[in-house]
Order: C-alpha cells, then structure tokens, then sequence
DNA sequence: TCTGCACAACTTCTCAGACAAGTAGCGCGG
DNA sequence: CCGCGCTACTTGTCTGAGAAGTTGTGCAGA
C-alpha cells in the first residue's frame, strides 16, 4: 500500500509545478501559462489550480497580478526554519533544544525577576494538574519550559526556543502516546529542582538539571 | 490615497485570519470554523476563503484534514531570521552563539571523524595565518568555528549557525577595529586549546574552553 | 452494562459556470 | 511618430452542486 492519507489534487498540482519550475520550464520572473490553460494541462479544474497557486504564493514561490497573470517569485521553497525542522531527525532537534535551553537556564537564573519566577512556578503547578491527558500535559509541559526561556531575557533565544517547539511538540505526543507513562513524579520533581535552583540564582545547578531532563527525551 | 494596488480578498481574508490566530482565538492544535461558517464571517465567499486558506498552509500556519477541519498549526508565520536577527542585540548574538557552539563542542569532541579533525586544524592554521587583515582574519576564524560545528554532526546546529553568521560577522569586524588588536596570540592559543581537546575527545574541556573564548566577545 | 456497528451530520475537496475587474497589446486616427 | 481607445486575455470572486472523508451518536445485541 503506498499510501494511507488521500493526498488533495490541489497538492498535487502545486507539486507538479514546482517541480516544473525546479526544472526551468518557467524563468525566473515569467509568466505562467493562464489557469484556464493549466487547468487541462494538469487534469483539474480551474479552482483547483487556483489554490495549488496560492499555496505556491504562500511558500513565496509564485505571486500574482490580476490581469497580468502569474509569475515565478523564486526557483525554489524558501528554506525556512519549518521546513528545515520538519525534515529534521527528532534526536537533533531535541539536541539543539538542549543547547538552546541549557543555556537559557543559567542565564535565567541570573536574571529572573520576581514576577518570571512566580510564571514559572504558577507553569509548574499548571503542569502537575495537567496528568491525565497528553495533549494538555503536553502543553503545560511546554508552557513551563517556555516560562523559563522567557525569564533568560534573550528575544533571540525565546525565537529559537519557539521556533523548535511545533517540532517538538508532535515529537513528545508520539513518545508519551508510546510509552504509555504520562507525568511521572520523577519528571515532575525534575521540573521542580529547575524551578529552585532559578529561584536561588543557582545557574549552574539549573542548568545541569535542564540537561539531564532534556536527555531523557532522546531516543536511542 | 491609501493604496495604488488593488489587495485582492483573498488576501485580506489571510491577514484577518492570521490576526485572529496570533490573538489566540484559535490556540494551537484548534480547529477553525468551517469555510461556510468563516466566509459569511469574514465577509466574502467559500472559494476565497478556502484560497485564504491555503495561502495560509503554505506559510505553515494552517494545515486541512478532509472530513475533518481546517487546524492551527503555527501561532504565527516563521519569522524570517535574516531580519530577527539584524533586529537583535548584539550581545544576545552572542548569547546565543554560546548556546549552540558550547554543546556544538561537546559534541564534536564525541563525533569528529578524522578527517573533520584534520578539517579544524587546517582551519586552525589558517586563522593564524591570517593576521594583517580584519576581514581576511574574521573569515578566516568564523571558518575554524564552522568546521567544529559542522563536526557535531547535528545539521540543525549547522543551520543555526549559518544563521548566525552574517550579524556575527559584521559584529566582529566593528570590534576589532575598536580594539585595534587583531588575533592575539592568546586569542589564537584558545582556539588551538579547543582543537586539542577535541583530538582527545574531550567534551567537557571543549565546550568549557568554547565558553570562555566566546565570553571575550561580549561587550558590556 | 458494555460492545460494536450503522448512520447521520458535518467537514473539506473538486468541478463548472458566470460575471467583475484589471492589464497589455494592437490598430487607428491625428 | 505619438497617443488614444478598444479588445482580447488575464486573474478575482461568487454560487451551486455533488463527491469523499471524519466524527460522534444512538441503537441493537451480547
């Protein structure tokens, strides 16, 4: 069987272009044949190829002027960081994670004020009540784990950390479906030594803790 | 006059969405209203809504099950991290440099083959050799810390740091003019310090002596 | 009471046709 | 040679229809 999930024929049309305009059927910055015309050509209707095209125009590939016609934007997907992520080993994306959020820990420590801290405890007790189903556990999780980026005061680093965290999230619901387990008091106590040694400025501690937690996540 | 060109609906109806998306009133992982709900909502017909749609999948800001809904997948579009981070301090750069190079180190000195060593220490060499002129030097040093990099292993760390690298550039040219000094041999010996213990396999030291070195970069 | 299946209501997907709105090139008159 | 208007072609938008997929509900049976 080469596939479960029916794939949409807008999809697929807007594949197919791609690829045509990966080959240089169409330059850079020329015009595409009319839809009326690409319609046949592709075995689908009119509306169809209209929303493969806007799909195109959201990946910056191919933009639009009414009257002119379509025109090629970029010869390729623009390589952004969720499609980088998407095609991304899940055992790389939580190393980077803990590259990102170790750091991040120390430098909360450091520079949490005292409002931070009370989100970041009032995300941990979020995440204790939150143990019986796994998106919202999940997501507590993820709340309180963002808390403690937020306390590092580096906008760059929160954008990394955001950046991982649809990745991520899918990858976490997969292991947590598969392990059956969900909250344990080990991984709850773990996320509550974080949360102390913030509170006690202790940065070292906090981030040899947010380590070893986030090892816990890699799969082997 | 507000605008020369025309903003088609479609369009529009995508901003609107994705407004409302970064309001929350849809949080992530939710399912928007169905096309017939949304169009009278929004003011326009199922098929621009359903363009709207699309254009928003191709951003990844929306994906379609059918039978199922329309669901959030990202809060917001993937910032483009070109402009991130010509937005960024400088100092958080660097915090973030840190973040990634630190554990990029640690896990060099785990993974480098021979080859990416002998890579480094070419790297290395070159860096020494290039002490006359600032952008000779800088690109010369960025290439000694991409070649740990890249030993890592781990091609999400490598794309962070490609990230990184123009703001980062720039950043170090500006400073050593400042400074005056160029490449001084403390500065060349920590980069051979790394080198070797990399050779050794020896994370702890690599990642601490990467620390250290990248801390003299910040201004306070 | 619990299990399993059929069904109904809802959703997206796709097409076709119609008309509106904008663009660009062509030809004609000056 | 210039400029104007017209025409053919393009994308934009709406509507209606039916196909295809999903999900929850309720009933029959154990």
């Amino acid at each position: 069987m080469a596939q479960v999930t029916r794939v949409p024929l807008a999809e697929q049309a807007a594949d197919l272009l791609l690829d045509r305009i990966r080959e240089g059927e169409w330059p850079l910055g020329s015009k595409l044949p009319g839809e009326s015309t690409l319609g046949p050509q592709l075995g689908v209707g009119r509306s169809t190829v209209r929303e493969a095209i806007r799909r195109l125009a959201g990946q910056g590939v191919l933009s639009t002027r009414q009257g002119a016609g379509v025109f090629v934007d970029a010869l390729d997907i623009v390589e952004d960081w969720g499609v980088a992520l998407r095609k991304a080993d899940i055992n790389s994306v939580i190393e980077a994670r803990i590259a990102v959020e170790v750091e991040a820990a120390a430098l909360a420590a450091e520079r949490r004020s005292p409002v931070e801290l009370r989100a970041i405890r009032h995300a941990a007790a979020e995440r204790d009540s939150q143990r019986t189903e796994i998106d919202a556990h999940v997501d507590a999780d993820i709340a309180f784990h963002r808390a403690v980026v937020t306390a590092s005061h580096n906008p760059l680093i929160v954008d990394l950390f955001d950046s991982f965290t649809p990745r991520s999230r899918q990858a976490m619901i997969e292991l947590l479906r598969l392990r059956g387990t969900l909250g344990s008091d080990v991984d709850q106590h773990a996320h509550t030594a974080i949360l102390e040694a913030i509170a006690d400025h202790d940065g070292q501690t906090a981030s040899a803790l947010a380590r070893t937690h986030l090892l816990t996540l890699k799969m082997e």
